[in-house]
DNA sequence: TGTACATCAGTGAACGCGCGTTCACTGATGTAC
DNA sequence: TGTACATCAGTGAACGCGCGTTCACTGATGTAC
């Protein structure tokens, strides 16, 4: 590589790269501790114990280390992702279930990030396109697999694409509850597994007009 | 009344009171276009066509505008919320549409301030608390009507005030999605009514295991 | 291996912009007599 | 009804705080010979 920056590998290079981690590392502590709007790049310089014109040394702006962190998420989960070949059939409570616990546990797993990115969503056009995006291919796979709801003699509600949104609506929502804790005046908190058992079951009985478990011995109600 | 005002109804205090009015409206209009987090005092008190100073005569600071809008706009839900009658009775979806469908009247009556309360929420804990005692009466509400489910033989997927809340966080996140539009990138924009009953939907199959309109044909899928 | 010079990561005080907030002022409205 | 004074809603220029951003400087690291 012809690169114009001095020797990747160099000390120099160790330690521009050393900081510019101790930087990603301090803004997630900072954004949890403060929340990203309201973080200041002196408190993020502060933690990670630099001075301030070094943040500009590594990153243009807020929204430029904000962009860094989501790569790096979404890098991770992208790894992650890539695991295991997986149940596409929507008519299954258990291929439901895997969708949302992935979804839970990428969402609390980088929980600083994610509620960083609601944040920046609510002020940045670009942010709240980023949002949408982040979700697009979780929404499309899953619009996918409601196609195999149908064929199990399902109804939906609405159309795939509507009832997928919806999906994604609800769990992001719930998510947002439940990983902001919801402070005092709210409901008993869960454990994730509760968290994940609960949206799964709304989202197959909302999906399927099934109950889990319950393929063929439903007609209880009257 | 003794007063330390001049007399109500003086010219005066018609003017004051109309550029009360006129700030208020202008905020709504302001926070619509800008968001409350980027909406600037000197943005208001322009839209509304009076000087930067006239704000402070008016209110504290934008908070508290803030405040004021929601006492109005709570103010304006209780006087409709106390009108009819309604059905308790949960193991109806029309019960559950009816609330849904009142939550969602609210939500668009109210949409600009409505918004501005979830990013105020995102930022100051103060509103965070506000916003969830918002929905307190609701979620309350709510909880109590799921007697009526379990009582017709329906079964719930976790403790009533769980279920309440996840039922709350999937009209308020689909809510949010359905009043900010979503922009490119989302799926088909619904009208009112097929979002609400889609959420309905979703909610009626969630607690009672059972699909809207089949409390006895069901045993569909196999 | 050693010397002289160049480069660069990191520093932190200082600068300056944006915006909330103040305040002396104006003209209209209210009050006293 | 009229006059003199007080009050007050509204004005907008000016102030000043907070914070993002810059930049001259330092000392260590890299490079050339």
């Amino acid at each position: 590589m012809t690169d114009a920056a001095p020797a990747a590998g160099t000390r120099r290079a160790q330690a521009a790269a050393q900081t510019q981690a101790a930087l990603k590392e301090a803004a997630v502590r900072v954004f949890d501790r403060t929340g990203y709007l309201l973080a200041k790049i002196t408190d993020i310089t502060a933690e990670a114990g630099r001075a301030a014109g070094s943040f500009y040394s590594h990153f243009d702006s807020k929204d430029e280390l904000l962009e860094a962190l989501l790569a790096d998420v979404l890098e991770a989960g992208r790894r992650r992702a890539a695991l295991p070949g997986h149940d596409p059939d929507f008519s299954r409570v258990a291929a439901v279930r895997w969708h949302v616990a992935g979804y839970w546990d990428f969402v609390s797993r980088n929980r600083p990030v994610i509620l960083a990115l609601y944040q920046a969503a609510m002020v940045s056009e670009h942010f709240a396109r980023r949002q949408r995006e982040l979700m697009a291919p979780l929404r499309a796979e899953m619009a996918g697999h409601l196609e195999y709801v149908t064929a199990a003699g399902g109804r939906l509600p609405a159309d795939p694409a509507a009832v997928a949104e919806a999906m994604i609506s609800l769990m992001s929502g719930y998510a947002y509850t439940w990983l902001t804790g919801g402070g005092a005046g709210s409901g008993p908190q869960l454990t994730a597994d509760e968290a994940v058992d609960l949206v799964s079951a709304f989202i197959y009985s909302g999906i399927m007009g099934q109950p889990p478990g319950d393929h063929e011995s439903a007609d209880a109600a009257g």
